[in-house]
DNA sequence: ACAAAAGTGTTGAGAGTACACCCATGC
DNA sequence: GCATGGGTGTACTCTCAACACTTTTGT
């Protein structure tokens, strides 16, 4: 670890801070929400929702807080992304960040009202607005981890409510990956994964025949099969 | 960002440190380095290296400050790993680490003669002693991440000296991945990849057949063809 | 000439991809 | 009965995995 002398109460401490990244699938596009912030540094500009990390709290914990401030949810995915501390990101003092994203269900988002005065919008992932601080690169960097993750995770799951179709769900992987997809071959492939699970029921609303409803099992393993660059 | 009226100065600071854990090919096996503890707290045990941040120090900056001063070496690959953070985590106050991962070339390093007292060892990743901290649950994830890289990325190459046999090579990746591996399939899949160039040279000690060198082509792009889980 | 390591091709199986039509329901 | 979205199978291509012998050098 460190020097063998050292006492870590001595040295001047930077000030820590957690930000979150939240995803969602809103209209049919993947959003981000954002805080537009009131007082300077950076007043009025949109900044993405985060807290400083209080003396006895874990990370993860002072994350799942800032998210529960902005959204009212509980219980999402929530991922560790990334570290940011390269002095002079904040103009006032020393700050280093811990980066998380999470992904939250549309459908269970409350904002609470008015929590405090702050404005906060969903602004589709290739159309931000300027950013606060270095949060412009916070959020590219965890738009790629998700593009990324998705690819040999199930995460995506994260992203749909409960039950869903097998077309609402081949829809969120398109607006995701960015990239229409066979579907025959998505219905054959997701169905082989074994990580899905017939409701029973189907959907009644809309126009058309109405679609089996699955949900995501629980139990899943969700085996990824790499393909090794090499060997 | 934070909650508009914080004033990052105000609060209580926890302090933020770096630690690495490096890691090499040495006699044919996959070792880490690790530093024996002088002072409490976990005096006598091992630990990995590590350093504070200094106030105006940019989180890599430290990461490579504290490799170098354990392996002499700079300018080899450094990876940031995860951030723990979990309230004592360390007995003396709140720390907040961020590791990070470093891949050294065997040939490179050269102990930095009496930088101070403390005795350093390099350890097989399976066979550990007791670590400080929590820095065994540190090394379990970086090697972790260090198997998946692997597989997916040529970060590999960063384990070998400049100049190596395809044999030579071959071996590190079977050491890493503890999985033997097919001559031929090996050798035509790394060759397909474009990724390495011939120097001319041939190996002309040891026994048998002289064997070619190759060197990693610096301007190689390691296209990752994914295989996805779905679709 | 023999020991030691380097180098080299082919075949069969499985996965991926492209592609078009019938089915159930509401109006 | 027609409009709307739901659901289904097959053939071709490509990648992966398994497998054994010849070549070059030093002693």
């Amino acid at each position: 670890m460190m020097p063998e002398n050292y006492d870590p109460t001595r040295f001047d401490r930077p000030s820590v801070t957690v930000d979150v990244v939240i995803f969602s699938l809103v209209d049919d596009a993947l959003k981000v929400l954002l805080i537009k912030r009131e007082s300077p540094p950076y007043a009025q500009m949109w900044a993405i929702p985060g807290s400083f990390v209080k003396i006895d709290e874990a990370l993860e914990e002072a994350a799942v807080r800032a998210l529960a401030d902005e959204t009212g949810v509980k219980d999402v995915y929530t991922e560790q992304l990334f570290t940011f501390g390269k002095p002079g990101r904040d103009p006032r003092t020393r700050v280093i960040t811990v980066a998380y994203f999470a992904l939250v269900p549309h459908d269970a988002i409350h904002h609470k009202a008015g929590r405090d005065a702050s404005e906060t919008a969903w602004f589709a992932v290739p159309q931000l607005p300027a950013l606060a601080f270095d949060h412009a690169e916070i959020v590219e960097y965890a738009y790629r981890r998700l593009r990324y993750k998705l690819e040999y995770t199930s995460v995506g799951f994260q992203l749909l409510p409960d039950v869903f179709t097998l077309t609402e769900l081949q829809k969120a992987y398109e607006i995701i990956l960015s990239e229409q997809l066979d579907k025959r071959n998505f219905r054959r492939k997701i169905l082989a994964a074994e990580i899905l699970e017939e409701t029973g029921e189907k959907k009644k609303d809309g126009e058309g025949r109405p679609a089996m409803l699955y949900r995501y099992r629980e139990d899943a393993v969700a085996e990824v099969k790499t393909r090794r660059l090499f060997p």
